[in-house]
This record gives C-alpha cells, structure tokens and sequence, in this order.
DNA sequence: GAAAATTAGATTGCATACAATTTATTTATT
DNA sequence: AATAAATAAATTGTATGCAATCTAATTTTC
C-alpha cells in the first residue's frame, strides 16, 4: 500500500473510505430479515436501541448517539410513534426540546430484539480478536471525526 | 465485552454494526466538501473510480465492486451522462449489456481528483499501521459476507 | 427588559439504497 | 426450432441521509 503513484491513490483497493462505506452498507442488509419479523428498519432499530439503552431522551440526544440530524429523525420517528412503539412528549421546561419515549410496545420488543445479534456475529467471519480490534479502530476513527 | 446478560447485547456499544454503518456515514460525509468542488457525489465518485482503474465496463461489474444494484445505477449513471463524465453503449454481442466508458471530461476529471485521498487520510486520525490492520479486517468482513 | 444571537425540531429538496417487479435478450432444453 | 430458464438493466415504491432553510422558543447582551 505504499504508493507514490498518484494513479494509485485513486484505486479502490487502496482507499480506506470504500470499505468503511461497503461494510457499513452490507451489515446492515444482513439485519434486514431479521428486522423485517419485527417489522422495523435498521435506522429505526437502533433509535430503539438507544431508547432501550436509556428512556425520555431528547432528538437532539439521539442524534448525537447515531451522528443522525433532524432531518432524518423527525420522519423516522413519526413512523416509530405510527407503528405504536414510542410517544414524543414537549419538554415542560424548555419547549423546543421534545422527549421521546418507549411505549409498552416499544419496550416489549427488546424482548423479540435480543436474538439478532448473535445471529449478526455468526456472519461475520471474524475470531473475537479480530472483532475487537475492528471495533477500537472503528471507534477511534469516529472519536477523530468529532474534533473538527 | 463478554456479555450474557442479554440487555447488554442490545447496547450499541456492544455492537459492531454500529460503528461500522456510523464510520462508512461519516467518512463518506468527509468527502462532500472536496466532491463539490468536482461537482459529484460520493456514489457518483466510486463509479468512477471504477472506470478510471479500467475502462469499458459493464452495469453489472460496476455493481459487483461496489455492493450496488441496478435500482442505485441506474439513476446515477444517467446524471453522470448528463454531466458528461461517462457515455453507455449496448455490448453488440450481447444487447442485455450495458457498456459504460469514460468521456475525455470523465478521464480529465481523475487529474482534479487525486488530491482527495490524501487530504481525507490526514482527517482520519489513525497511524499507518492502524489503517492498515483495519483496511484488513474491513476486507475481511466484506469478503465474509460474500459467501452465503 | 427589548433586540440579537442561539438553539431544537420541522421542512424542503436532492441523492442514494435496495427489494420486488418488469422488460428485453440470450441461453439451455428438449 | 419452440419453449423454458436465466440474465442484465430498467422501473417502482419505500426508507433513509443530509444540507439548507425555516419556525418557535430560550438565552445572551447591552
């Protein structure tokens, strides 16, 4: 990978970014029929997840967890409150802020939700080792993002 | 990392996915203020780096390498003809194939792009060592994903 | 304390993504 | 050779994803 060519710099193979956005993509397929028996979308699983994680949160928190803005969570939660699994709720004492929370529903599906990712890991042809490190690293590439 | 408590699966911290369709949002994100310049997209930019490290290839192919199908192509391919990067023309031997090609623009644009990759190493904040263990494991989970 | 600046969400517009289906063409079977 | 099966793109419909803008509410400044 050492290239001074500069055609070179401009292959695919040499490209960190194409394989970060690939597996990205290709890892979430993998949820879909998973996801599909509870009849949710990746993106609205893991707003759940943060839901599940820690209730009464705000869209603004739960942007900043899933680097998501306005503009994709506003109609994806009205699908969510739609499909009976949360409520939005204005916050008494600063009303630009809205609180999102789990309704019984919502909180019921956790119980359907913990299969998945063991089912995700199986596919994912890594050794525990490897998993590890692809996580720190992929961390640290976010955490590298923030500070600019 | 070693959870048996089933809540603790459902932690986005606990889940690979995340990060990784968090990074790939990211990191393609990156690119946009130096894309725009080129007047591109990402997608737009990976098919064409398809085409400039071979030439004359096929829908299909181009969806091959890049994790994308004919419903994402499509539309795409025509506004880069109508930018007057690429031109289509039907395989004589075989009219169900489509043969994209660079225009001269499409070949000239490669010399404004090879700034970019650079530029983009420089934001991610990882040694070369780091990048390349997760080049690597990127890869290998790609290439896990392919067989089944 | 009124005007200015800031902030949280919502809205708009554009560009993916992808499943499912359709159409045109080619290959395989009989 | 006629039919069936397979293949490559295109089309359709749904769901993001994000920049830019807008609106309403809250803070800050003077």
């Amino acid at each position: 990978m050492s290239c001074y060519n500069p055609d070179d710099t401009l292959k695919l193979s040499n490209q960190l970014c194409f394989p970060l956005y690939a597996s990205g993509k290709e890892i979430t397929r993998k949820y879909k029929p998973f996801l599909d028996k509870l009849g949710i979308t990746y993106t609205q699983y893991i707003v759940l997840m943060v839901l599940w994680e820690k209730d009464h949160v705000s869209v603004k928190e739960i942007g900043e967890k899933l680097y998501l803005d306005s503009g994709t969570l506003t109609p994806l939660l009205n699908k969510l409150v739609s499909k009976g699994y949360i409520s939005k709720k204005s916050l008494p004492s600063d009303n630009r802020e809205l609180i999102i929370s789990l309704t019984k529903k919502g909180l019921e599906l956790k119980k359907e939700a913990y299969e998945i990712p063991p089912q995700i890991s199986k596919e994912v042809k890594l050794s525990r080792e490897e998993a590890q490190e692809l996580y720190r690293l992929l961390y640290k590439v976010l955490e590298g993002f923030k500070d600019e």
